[in-house]
DNA sequence: GCCAACGTTGGC
DNA sequence: GCCAACGTTGGC
């Protein structure tokens, strides 16, 4: 399947997960059941993830990037120095997983939220969705293809 | 910083 | 298990 995965570039951009090198980023600190269920059910290995920067000055589509590392548990629930540290969570009972994500592109150009709301092949499109707030989500290969193409246009 | 939308919590 | 109150997300 293909994804968008949001994040604060602020804490990893597209240039964090591009300097990763090809173990890619632990792309922890999903606390949502619903995004959850995906990493853990349905993400594949070599899906291939779009990067979208959220909760900064420039807000939108930055880059792709593919799953090298299938869901796992996320180190961070174990850390108590850690924001996401998640405090029932023990060794033999953990809910939140993390996977691995390797650069593949950066965009010459950040889409914006904007700019996909000008294709109406693009209107069912989870990201677009008023009030939609899950960090993962599932993306059609017809929109993944168009986003490229726009990336490109 | 505003605020709509959604998730979570907790009393009952 | 209902649902009001509260917290969080995240675009604008």
């Amino acid at each position: 399947m293909n994804w968008i995965f949001k994040t604060e570039p602020s804490e990893c951009s597209i240039d964090d997960i591009a300097n990763a090198g090809p173990a890619g980023v632990v792309w922890e600190g999903v606390r949502n059941y619903q995004a959850r269920n995906f990493l853990r059910d349905d993400v594949k290995l070599d899906d291939l993830v779009l990067i979208h920067h959220s909760s900064c000055a420039e807000v939108g589509l930055v880059g792709l990037g593919k799953v090298v590392k299938l869901a796992y548990a996320d180190p961070s629930q174990f850390d108590p120095a850690s924001p996401y540290y998640f405090a029932k969570s023990s060794p033999e009972n953990w809910p939140w997983v993390a996977v691995n994500v390797a650069f593949v592109e950066k965009f010459h150009k950040v889409i914006s939220m904007a700019e996909l709301r000008q294709h109406p092949q693009l209107a069912e499109m989870l990201l677009l969705k008023k009030g939609n707030r899950l960090s993962v989500m599932p993306l059609t290969k017809i929109e993944l293809e168009l986003v490229l193409f726009l990336n490109n246009a």
